[in-house]
Parts: C-alpha cells; structure tokens; sequence
DNA sequence: AGTCGACCTTCACC
DNA sequence: AGGTGAAGGTCGA
C-alpha cells in the first residue's frame, strides 16, 4: 500500500468556542475518526484521507489521496471540511439562547463549548447507529473499522506519531511509541454491504446479531428504494416524516432514527432519547418524577418534546452538549456538578512511579473505605467510594496528566443518584 | 398501548 | 481469576 500524497496543511479561521475538535470526534457521534498524532485526528472519506488539527483560532486541515491527483483537479477538501462541521451555524449564538432558557444547560456548557452536530453521510450514519444499539462506543468503533477494512476501498497508510505518552512500563523519560503506518479505508457503500455474505462475515467479525440487521438494511436501501433515496430525506422531507422513513429498516428503532435525522439529514430538533439522555430528563429535569416504569414510545416522544419546548428548534444540538458532559470519557471536566470528585494531578513522569507505590498500599486503603461504608450503611445510605484513573485532556484533548479521581456515589432506598 | 425476554460481544468492575 | 452487569436498543410475542 502507498503512502500516499498528501497536500500542504491549509486552515479555516474558527474559534474554539465554535468548535473543539478533540470533544466533537470523541463524543459519539462519528465512530471512524482515529488520533493520528498529538492533537490529530484523520479519517477516510470516500476518495480521500482527511487529517485535522486544531488551534485556538484555526482549524487545520490537509488530503491524502492514494494516488496523485491530476493538475487541473482543484482541491475540494475546504468544501467537504466546511460542509462536515456545519460551519455556517454559529454555535456560540446557539449556546447563548439556550443558557438563557435553561439554567442547567448554563451550568453544564461552561465545560463543554464547541460541541457541534457534524453533518455527516445518511447511510454512513445509519449503519454505524445500527452498530450502536445495546452497545458500548469503544467496541462500535472497532466494529465499523472491520466494516470499512473488509467492505471499503483502501485510501492508503496514514503515519501515526504518539498519541499516548503515558506508559508505565517503559522508563520516566522514555514516553514515545515508534511512529506506524496505519491503514484508512472509505466507508463501505450501500452496494457494497448487500452480498449474500455480508451477514455471515459479519457474524465472524463479531458483529452478533446486528449483522443481520445490517444486511438487510442495506438490501432495503439499495433495492426497495429509489437511488439516493436517504439523501432525499434531507431537503424533501421534514423530520417526522424522515423518522417515519427510518424505523422501516431492520435494527432501527426510535432512537437510531433520531441519531441519523439529527447527524446527518439537518433535522436539528430531534432529540435521541438513549440511557443517558433518559438519566438526564429524570435527573436532572425532573422529567415524569419518578413515575415511568419505561422508555415506551409514548414516554420518547415526552422527552423529546420537554428539550424542545425548553431549548426550541435546535433542541437535538443542545441535548448533544448535555450528553457529552454525561459521557464517561469526559465527566472529569465537571467538578461543580452532582459528582463530588477530588482530582490529584501529578506530573506525567510522577505518575509511574505513584502507580507502583499505590499498588502495595491499595490494600489498606480498600479496608479503610470499606469499614467507612458499613459505618453509613447503618444510617440506610450507602456510600461507595469509586476510585479511576483518567487521563486529564486540555481544552484541546491533548493528555496533560494522568489524575485520580475518586467519586462517592451516594445509594438511598434504592434509587441511585450523585451526591448533589 | 405497555411489558418482557432474547439478542452478540466486550469491557470494567466486583 | 472468573463471574456479572451494562453498554448511546430493537424485535417479536
């Protein structure tokens, strides 16, 4: 496989307050984009290999294409760029509205501007939602990199420089991995995914179930529909009628119908009502206080409508900023909040030996903690003390250090909920 | 209309 | 170290 060509870096002028690249591409939204190198992030689209980086006022991005491009064929990358981050959409204005109509979106946004809808491809979108379903994000990403390596075309080799220094094996000042060469590949077309051992590849794959769901989908697509029939939902239908459309293939309910209107066909007030937004709506805002025994459709659509009424039209853009600050990957930003953490930041050449050390005494320390939570069990209220390590990302999702953070989740008549 | 179990596999947590 | 539950749900009864 060839290296590639790869065209000078170029940039669009873009504040961080519009977009923060580490949070967008990590959030969930798409499932394909790799770190490529401190602060980079590439991904393949369907003739090319894109790379990003970002700076406080700059978005950089650069080509590789497998094979030299002609001389007269001009680079379109800056419109294809511009067109996957909705950069026409002011975000910062967006954020203002709704921090004047919801307190708590005010509260939580401090810590997570610049999360933006990307306006990604209908049926890339579909089926890596399909993927998503009772799902956790870190293995729907390895499943659709198998997708695109056995059903995509090669787009040649990306090199990859370290990504994370943090390896406690290694010597304190010895902290890079070799550079590799890491292959990209298009995102499978329709066609490409409805041959008759799709769904039995894709079992081996480890797909499970879905990979039926897949298979039929994209037989649904490409035979039962006119050509080009899910980019038609963008401009010919609104979103209850493109909804509509949605739950007719295999494996997609209501919220994956949600994900691809929101991500993909423009529909900026749907709202994808999944476990976390589910917590959110009770937790946070009250929703149903306590009554719902379960998400029916009914109780989705309630949901869905309470973020409209609170946030308007772009709901399904606020509710993306909620759901990220919920997410795991990112709940260390949030140190005001429900969660009572205590961070200890070490730097990053203190932090292997810290880790050897805690392990002799972890021991002791469990005990300790143990004999305080019988002491609160007595009082009908169990405290557990949870202790992680996560790695702290500046604003830019580069890895500053390694911390520890420990959370008391506080258990009453069992309902689980953070301390608040 | 609402409820229930099954469904593939992985990973973190106990 | 092995078991267990949950993971951005959906389908069929």
């Amino acid at each position: 496989m060839s290296k590639g060509h790869a065209t000078a870096w170029a940039q669009l002028p873009v504040s961080l307050n519009q977009l923060c690249l580490a949070t967008v591409l990590r959030c969930g939204q798409s499932f394909r984009w790799k770190a490529s190198g401190p602060d980079e992030w590439s991904c393949g689209f369907s003739d090319r290999i894109i790379s990003l980086r970002q700076s406080p006022t700059h978005l950089h991005y650069r080509a590789t294409f497998p094979s030299p491009p002609p001389k007269s064929a001009k680079d379109d990358t800056v419109e294809i760029v511009k067109d996957y981050f909705n950069l026409s959409i002011d975000l910062a204005a967006l954020y203002e509205k709704w921090s004047l109509a919801d307190p708590n979106f005010k509260k939580k946004a401090g810590e997570f501007k610049g999360v933006r809808m990307l306006r990604q491809d209908p049926w890339e979108c579909l089926i890596g939602f399909i993927c998503s379903s009772n799902n956790n994000i870190s293995r729907i990403g390895q499943m659709v990199d198998k997708l695109c390596a056995t059903y995509g075309t090669p787009l040649g080799t990306i090199t990859h420089t370290s990504t994370t220094p943090l390896s406690p094996s290694s010597p304190s000042s010895e902290n890079k991995t070799p550079p590799t060469e890491v292959a990209y590949y298009s995102f499978p077309t329709i066609e490409a995914l409805t041959t008759p051992d799709v769904e039995e590849t894709l079992k081996t794959l480890g797909f499970g179930y879905r990979a039926k769901y897949i298979y039929k989908t994209a037989c649904m697509v490409h035979e039962d529909r006119p050509k080009g029939f899910l980019n038609t939902l963008r401009d010919e239908k609104d979103y209850k009628e493109a909804h509509a459309e949605l739950i007719q293939f295999m494996g997609v309910g209501p919220k994956v119908a949600d994900c691809v209107c929101l991500m993909s066909l423009d529909k900026m007030g749907a709202v994808p009502v999944d476990t976390h937004v589910w917590q959110i709506a009770t937790r946070d805002y009250k929703f149903g206080k306590g009554k719902h025994r379960s998400l029916t459709p009914a109780v989705y659509e309630a949901v869905g409508d309470l973020f409209r009424e609170m946030w308007g039209d772009a709901a399904g853009w606020a509710h993306s900023v909620l759901f990220t600050a919920d997410l795991r990957t990112f709940s260390d930003r949030l140190e005001n909040t429900k969660t009572t953490t205590t961070t200890t930041v070490k730097s990053k050449t203190k932090v292997e030996v810290e880790v050897k050390e805690e392990e002799e005494d972890e021991e002791e320390d469990e005990k300790i903690k143990l004999e305080d939570v019988k002491i609160e069990e007595v009082e009908e209220e169990e405290v557990k003390t949870i202790e992680r390590r996560v790695r702290k990302r500046g604003a830019n999702g580069e890895v500053k250090a390694e911390v520890v953070v420990k959370t008391e989740e506080v258990t009453e008549r069992r309902t689980r909920r953070r301390r608040g």
